[in-house]
DNA sequence: CTATTTGTTTATCC
DNA sequence: AGGATAAACAAATA
C-alpha cells in the first residue's frame, strides 16, 4: 500500500498526538520487522518518553522522541500506523504498541516488509536524515535537479528509473504508472529516448502527481478521482479515463505495470 | 492447489 | 561500471 502519499497519512495518525506522554506497551523482538534494532535499547529509550514531532521522507517516517530519541519506521508492503481508541486487543501482526492517553498507536504488517530502527542524537535531527535529497514534491526539486537525476539513470527504462528512491522519493509502483500516464509516455521507454518536450512532461506530472496524491490520499486516505488512472489499473476490464479503449498489464522494470496504449508514446 | 501483491536487498549475469 | 533480472523475504487474498 504505502507511497509517498499514503506514507503522510499514516505519518500523521501518530503524529497527531505529538505532546503526549507514550508509554511502550509492546515491542515483539522476534519480528523481522525490528532486523537491525536494538530492541534493549529501544525498550529503555521508549519506555515512558514524550513525542515531540514527526517527519517523513519518501516512504519512510521519523517520530522525535524526548531526549533525541529518533524512532525511524518504514512501512514496506503492507505496514500500517493506527489509533485503536475502542477496547485493544493485540492483533497477530502488532509489532509495536504505545500506549497514549486512552488509546493505543500501532505499527501493523502483516507481510514483515517493514522496518523499525532507532537513532540517538543530541536532540537534532540526524545528519544522515537531513542530507537526504530533495523530494519531488519540494521547492527544491526544480528543472535542474530533475535533470540531475534523469541524467544518473539515463540508460534506464523509465518506469524503473521512477521507483529509485535515490532519485525521486516516495514513489512507488502507482504512482510512477500515473505519472508516466499524465506524461504520455510508456513506460517501457529508456529515459535517454525521450525528447525535450517529453523530458518536460514527465518533471511536470511527476511533481504534480506528488503534490495531488499528498492533497488527496495524505489528509484523509480519499481516493482520488475517477479522472485518475489510479481507480482503473487493477480492474480487470479497466479502460483508459482518456481514450476508453483498454488498459494493457505487463511486468516493466519488474514490476506489473498498466500503460493504455492508444495513449502512451 | 495456484497465482497475485502499492517494497527493498542481494546475488548474478551481461 | 552500471544496468537488467531473479530470488528472497512472508502472509493474505482470489
Amino acid at each position: 500500500m504505502p507511497e509517498l502519499a499514503e506514507v503522510v497519512f499514516h505519518a500523521s495518525q501518530w503524529g497527531g498526538y505529538a505532546g503526549k506522554i507514550w508509554e511502550l506497551v509492546r515491542l515483539n523482538e522476534k519480528s523481522r520487522c525490528c532486523r537491525g534494532l536494538d530492541v534493549e535499547r529501544s525498550r529503555t529509550v521508549l519506555a515512558k518518553t514524550r513525542l515531540e514531532g514527526h517527519e517523513t521522507h519518501g516512504k519512510r517516517m521519523l517520530f522525535r522522541f524526548s531526549q533525541g530519541a529518533f524512532l525511524e519506521v518504514h512501512l514496506g508492503m503492507t505496514g500500517r500506523l493506527t489509533r485503536d481508541e475502542s477496547g485493544y486487543a493485540l492483533g497477530k501482526h502488532d509489532h509495536l504498541v504505545f500506549k497514549v492517553e486512552g488509546g493505543f498507536q500501532v505499527f501493523c504488517d502483516p507481510r514483515m516488509f517493514g522496518k523499525l530502527a532507532l537513532h540517538e542524537t543530541d536532540g537534532d535531527l540526524p545528519d544522515w536524515w537531513r542530507a537526504l535529497p530533495p523530494q519531488p514534491q519540494d521547492a527544491a526539486f526544480d528543472r535542474e535537479r530533475f535533470d540531475v537525476c534523469a541524467k544518473r539513470c539515463e540508460g534506464s527504462v523509465v518506469k524503473a528509473a521512477l521507483l529509485k528512491q535515490e532519485l525521486f522519493p516516495g514513489v512507488g509502483n502507482w504512482m510512477a504508472d500515473e505519472i508516466l500516464w499524465r506524461a504520455r509516455i510508456r513506460p517501457e521507454r529508456r529515459m535517454r529516448s525521450l525528447s525535450e518536450a517529453e523530458r518536460s512532461a514527465l518533471f511536470t506530472e511527476l511533481r504534480w502527481v506528488c503534490k495531488e496524491a499528498i492533497r488527496i490520499i495524505g489528509s484523509d486516505y480519499s481516493d482520488p478521482p475517477e479522472s485518475w488512472l489510479f481507480l482503473h489499473r487493477w480492474k480487470d476490464g479497466g479502460v483508459c479515463p482518456k481514450t476508453s479503449e483498454p488498459l494493457a498489464r505487463d511486468t516493466v522494470g519488474g514490476r506489473t505495470t498498466c500503460w493504455s496504449p492508444q495513449w502512451q508514446v
